[in-house]
DNA sequence: CAATTGCGAAAAACCGATTTATCCATTGCC
DNA sequence: GGCAATGGATAAATCGGTTTTTCGCAATTG
């Protein structure tokens, strides 16, 4: 049977004021440690609390305050190691500091975005961790800016004037990919990435690419970029590999994209690092235990949770002051997949040349 | 510049009321489009929250409603894909419905799982998706029921006579993946498992056991269980290698179980499935794009999301009657992990005996 | 002894909405 | 013309709390 524990309303803090014989004042005072109520009414209403198991709704406490803790969340998916980390940290920081924390993904979806944003807003959150499908340039972030949200952006973002920001130094982590590659000997390179992440995308490309071609003028750079789904990331490739292009290696700039990669050398038979060596950015647990094991870049997913909690509460708390743009360094992980473009693999940089 | 864009206080009913010069009754009733409005006054109204830029609070609406449409969800944990597939679902859901939905991770903790829920209930949420860390006896379920809160539970969960319970048909997946060992000429398995999830572990195990037995009454079958972490099954499984055991097979029944077979078979060069079978419970993208793919139970998250929504709201609308043990069907992915004992990759069941 | 001070608690207003009760004007009908 | 019925709007109560104001009473003070 589907037992119906206790279908009765709950008590609210006028059914503790009665039972305890007091004013739903003087609970309220008690409730929230006020020093100037008699030790026999503190008495009296925390046995009646005990008695019905009183809880208070927070919800109306914090209606009169006018002011929520909350804190709101929103992320392009939850399906990801990478936001799932974030939104657990953020979750843990909020609740720290007696938040609760209230996510919702957007689903890549910029028009979505903006929607939560205008919900979150409803709400009265107290302050928002943005992390935009696009970039800060998003919709969200205007509404969050004409209706005066408090609020901070992370992820594909690089800097705002309105908003702190927090991201990987992907720039910094894509020119040590790109001396590892050119330590390593590797003269042509294919870039694969998703053009709708602009913000991103734009820092890992460029950051290659100057890197790269600082080291080795001569260095012949690849890059395909799809719009937005990996659909036709895939096709592009296939097409790139079907017309001869032989680079020795590839570069992912996400985390997708390395596994489009990968199945692709997989269907045409080519193995990591003899027949092409493969860097992606974004690590992920299963690419310590394949063969080869996938070099990749570590993202600081935890300090980027960590930063936009930090600058979001001083925020909350009323600092003023110009919005900072903070790049938190990645960790490069070179792992077999990475090798020589003739011979075997010999990971690590600064040598084969 | 950390431009404020507009800190001023947000339009009330109030607000809206006098600046269109009528009562906040009437401005309500216009919002909630009654029709027993003057259509001259409903033209003030609307042109007064046009003006302001009007919208209403939800909460404090639904404080005077007394029914929020709110949908709690608790997981062990945001980073898997799982459960993030499963979030993202019920999100969707939720919101088609007009719910918001309100997500928490327990981190793998009954404590923290129980304390999720008493804050659930403080916020009055309407019903609760519960996906225990451990099984459907959680403290959390009995503080539900307790409580007389409206929930279902998903995933580690058997069947519960207080809640109607939604999780994949782990038996007869196990038992598919028994069939198709046994089919291959194995006939000395080993199996891993985090003995904590007692629910579905003991599910997975027993459904795999019975019908291998049943199939061959001569298989060995050997069981490693760790109590809540993988760091001690993974010196458990060097151990038991160590000692110089050789099953031809390993059945991991969780994903990370998977990886950290992997890991040791990479360790000591084993490559599947010459040296070894290897079958997982739960799939993910990068098994298809390793050597060799890995064989993987594919469990129904998104089925299981929709049934739990179902069913829920089912009960919020009052639906009466005993509770239900939904068991929804995996799908079994024979993929190039899974070969014959002694030979090449054979992949698929049935033959081979 | 009257006036002031101060303590502690209750009463009342408020947060931002909804809902019920009430009220005023018409309108309809005999 | 008188009276009930009706439409449409407002005042007031309510949800579950917090905060300000008021108030009663006792102790201190002049």
């Amino acid at each position: 049977m589907a037992v119906q524990g206790a279908p009765q309303r709950r008590p609210s803090i006028h059914d503790v004021a009665s039972h305890a014989g007091v004013s739903a004042a003087t609970v309220s005072k008690v409730m929230q440690g006020v020093a100037t109520v008699k030790p026999a009414n503190v008495q009296r209403v925390f046995d009646a609390v005990e008695r019905l198991g009183y809880r208070m709704d927070p919800l109306a406490s914090e209606l009169r305050r006018s002011k929520r803790r909350i804190i709101g969340a929103v992320v392009p998916e939850f399906e990801s190691e990478f936001f799932g980390t974030v939104i657990t940290e953020l979750e843990r920081l909020a609740e720290q500091r007696g938040y609760a924390l209230v996510a919702a993904s957007s689903r890549e979806s910029e028009t979505r975005e903006k929607e939560i944003l205008a919900r979150m807003h409803d709400w009265r959150v107290s302050g928002v961790v943005l992390a935009p499908v696009r970039n800060e340039r998003s919709p969200a972030a205007a509404f969050m800016k004409a209706s005066g949200m408090t609020g901070v952006m992370i992820d594909r973002v690089l800097a705002d004037n309105a908003f702190d920001t927090i991201s990987a130094d992907s720039a910094a982590a894509s020119a040590e990919v790109a001396r590892a590659l050119v330590g390593n000997g590797h003269r042509h390179v294919l870039v694969i990435g998703l053009g709708e992440h602009a913000a991103t995308v734009h820092a890992r490309l460029e950051g290659f690419r100057a890197q790269a071609l600082a080291l080795a003028p001569d260095m012949r750079i690849d890059v395909i970029l799809s719009e937005s789904d990996v659909a036709p990331l895939r096709a592009s490739l296939r097409d790139y590999f079907g017309k001869g292009e032989r680079p020795t290696a590839v570069y992912s700039l996400f985390l997708k994209g390395t596994l489009v990669a990968l199945s692709e050398f997989r269907r045409r038979g080519w193995h990591c690092p003899n027949d092409i060596s493969l860097v992606g950015f974004d690590d992920a647990e299963w690419m310590q235990v394949t063969f080869p094991a996938i070099a990749a870049v570590v993202q600081p997913v935890r300090r980027i949770a960590t930063q936009a909690m930090d600058l979001l509460f001083r925020r909350i708390e009323g600092e003023e002051g110009p919005s900072r743009a903070l790049l938190e360094p990645c960790k490069v992980l070179m792992r077999e997949s990475v090798g020589s473009p003739g011979g075997g693999a010999r990971p690590g940089g600064g040598d084969g040349q």
